[in-house]
DNA sequence: GTACCAATGTTGACGTGACAACAAAGAGGC
DNA sequence: GCCTCTTTGTTGTCACGTCAACATTGGTAC
C-alpha cells in the first residue's frame, strides 16, 4: 500500500512536470508566478514570496536568478528596508503563466481530480491535513517551524 | 484541497529525506539498495535493477556511479551479455540498508500509515491504483511504457 | 557475412533542491 | 552612539533527475 501510494505521488509529480515542459515552464517556475500575478502591482517582496510557497531563502534565490534570466520576472531593491528586494512579474512572465495555466489546471483534473470520488476528495482533504499537521509538530523539535504557521492558520 | 494534498506530498518525502540522511543514505540510495539485497547473491544485471525500480538507463547509471564512489556497490562486466553490466552489493551496502531500514519503516508508520484509519488504508490504496492506471493509459500516446507492465500486473 | 535495428550503458549539460557560510542591514538594550 | 542579535538575501557546493547524444553489442533479415 505504502509503495503503491508513493509511486503514485511520484508518477503524478512527474506527469505534470512533464506537462509544464511542454509549456516552456516548470513546477518551480510555476509555483513562484501564481502568487505573484495574483499580488498587488504585480510583485512582492522576496521574503514574502518564499513565505507564500514556503520556501527557504537559498532556493528562493536560485530559483528567482534563472527565472530573472529567461526574462520572467526582475529583482529590484526594495525602498522601504534595504535589505530586502522586491520581485516584479514581467509581461513576459505573465503571458507565460496565462499560456501555462489552464492546461495545467486541466491536466490535475484528468490525472487525478476526476479519478476521484467526492467522498474519496473529502477523505483525501481530510488525510492531508491530518498528516501535515503531524508532520510540522515533528519538525518542532529540529527548530524548522517553516510550515508550521501556516498549517495552525488552515487547519 | 489539490493544493494540500501536494503539500502533504511534499513534505511527508522530505521528512523521509530528512530521516535518511540522517543515517548517511538517501531515498535514491535505499530504493536502489533494497531490490539489491534481495536478490540472489545479492546482485542483479543493471537492466533488471532498473525495471525493478522503474528508473531509466541514465539516472540508473548516475545514481549507481555515485554509489560505487562510495563503496555501497560494485559493478562488474557481465559475463553472458557483453553490453551488460551486474551490480553487486557490497558488505558496506549490506551494512548501510539494514542500519536504515528500521528507521525508515518506523517513520512511515509514525508520520502516515498511523494517522490513518483503516478505511483510509483501503481508500488511498484502491485510489493509487486508479490514478497509476490513469497515468499508464496517458503515457501510451508519447511511446512511454515504463511501468505500465508493472501497473497492469499489480491492478 | 552484411546491413540494419533494437537493446544496454555511459556521458555531458542543465534545472532543481538542500545545506552551510557569508555579507549587509534593521532592531533593541545600554 | 555602540554592541549584539536577528532578519534578509546571495553564493558555492553537492546530490538528484531529465534529456539528448553517443558507443558498443545482440539479434534478425537478406
Amino acid at each position: 500500500m505504502w509503495r503503491a501510494y508513493v509511486d503514485m505521488c511520484r508518477y503524478l509529480l512527474q506527469a505534470l512536470d512533464r506537462q509544464f515542459a511542454a509549456t516552456g515552464l516548470s513546477s518551480a517556475d510555476y509555483e513562484l508566478l501564481v502568487p505573484l500575478s495574483e499580488a498587488p502591482g504585480q510583485r512582492l517582496r522576496a521574503r514574502d514570496l518564499g513565505r507564500s510557497v514556503h520556501w527557504d531563502r537559498s532556493r528562493l534565490s536560485h530559483q528567482l536568478r534563472r527565472m530573472e534570466q529567461r526574462g520572467l520576472l526582475k529583482r529590484q531593491d526594495c525602498p522601504d528596508d534595504a535589505r530586502g528586494v522586491t520581485v516584479h512579474l514581467t509581461p513576459e512572465g505573465r503571458a507565460a503563466i496565462e499560456a501555462a495555466a489552464p492546461g495545467h489546471v486541466e491536466t490535475v483534473r484528468r490525472l487525478f481530480v476526476d479519478q476521484l470520488t467526492p467522498e474519496e476528495i473529502d477523505a483525501l482533504t481530510t488525510i492531508s491535513y491530518r498528516v501535515l499537521s503531524r508532520i510540522a509538530k515533528e519538525s518542532l523539535a529540529p527548530g524548522k517551524s517553516v510550515y508550521v504557521a501556516t498549517i495552525d492558520q488552515e487547519a
